[in-house]
DNA sequence: ATACAACCTGACCAAGCGGTCAACTAAAAT
DNA sequence: ATTTTAGTTGACCGCTTGGTCAGGTTGTAT
């Protein structure tokens, strides 16, 4: 990764120093909020200085902008997983999948999001009445095609979302809670076996398996 | 309610006091996190000055640490409505009806609980380790025993319960999102169907109907 | 009536906040 | 080689924050 010493071009230093700063960010407004992060702490985690930081921001609002912004589209990326699917075995199964690995490696992503929705929305209201409802609502179209042809039970396509988001994230929100629970980190099984729990628990539920 | 102008006394001041201060915090801590809360709004929303906080509540860190604590008993009263049930159907299903209630009713309570484990739960850590741990433990012992005796599938009951916290406080949690795509809050009829649908999937998931 | 303790609050303070800026260094264009 | 542009940063600023406190008011015990 490193190559030492030597003098970095432009391009480089911008996009590097961008990507540590929004690193450094994320982190930062997961462990304590917007309104508990500092300008300060996340300089200090990114080891850059304080000015540095409103070269590249103009302001703690902005950057937290980007950080949210970049999570809603790793969020997007994975709903794709859900298309193109024969039956909601194969659908729901694979978007249980994709999720669950979010809330594994962007544990910080989902805390932040998580956050920004829990405060109202703030800077995000937007997203929610457009993209996110857009895209509700063609899942739930497919879902309820899903239904009419018989593949799956007739439940409330809003509330099966709505369970989807919750028993995914939750191993990214509450995971705290859960490693406390379970004396330690998830290993490599225990995080297999929750998506197994969470895939069978669901898709038995709708009445698909 | 109100006997207007009749000389409160002690007790009472008290205990009027101290109360419309905590449900103030709830809702500011609820709506802004603890960092971005702040006394001035919360002794306006109380409407007393805030050197009155200072008062009954010796730091902010205190009276935070009171709002985290009353939520945690209204938590561990509804966590009852799962005992001394004959059987998944009856105790899960209560307890679905219970949390969705809290949800429905002390959604700001959910939120500020919510934040504080997502933020590592400097102030509960102790609660986790002790009161939370062992309910739990008592609680996969009861299910396990209902996976004996063939009233359920043999699911994980560590993950079975991570579902049905997900699944509950979501409603709290994600009320904004969920109101924003609904388009408004969710009439009374909204709220049964929500219950019943969570109800279905999860009883149906865990193989009990 | 008086003394005492609980309650109340405007004014204040040190500390920390987000944000700015002038002076600097280093890369790229001429 | 020189000019121009991008990146860097210590020192600083106005403002808000959590918290204090002296001096007042009000209920209660004697």
């Amino acid at each position: 990764m490193s190559e030492a010493l030597r003098p970095l071009r432009r391009n480089e230093i911008r996009q590097q120093n961008e990507a540590l700063i929004l690193q450094a960010a994320e982190k930062v407004f997961a462990e304590a909020g917007f309104g508990g992060a500092t300008m300060q702490l996340i300089a200090d985690v990114a080891g850059l200085p304080k000015a540095n930081l409103h070269y590249y921001f103009t302001s703690k609002e902005e950057l937290y902008r980007k950080v949210v912004s970049n999570i809603f589209d790793i969020w997007l990326h994975a709903a794709e997983s859900m298309d193109n699917a024969p039956g909601p075995v194969e659908g729901i199964g694979a978007y249980i999948d994709a999720k669950m690995e979010i809330s594994r490696r962007h544990p910080d992503g989902s805390k932040v999001w998580a956050s920004e929705v829990m405060h109202g929305a703030p800077v995000i209201q937007d997203y929610l009445e457009t993209t996110l409802r857009d895209w509700t609502a063609g899942r739930v179209a497919l879902i309820q095609g899903w239904i009419d042809a018989g593949q799956m039970a007739a439940v409330n396509p809003d509330h099966l979302l709505y369970m989807l988001w919750a028993a995914t994230q939750h191993y990214a929100d509450f995971g705290h809670q859960i490693e406390t629970l379970n004396g330690g980190p998830l290993t490599e099984l225990q995080w297999r076996e929750a998506k197994d729990s969470v895939k069978m628990m669901i898709l038995r539920g709708i009445g698909a398996v």
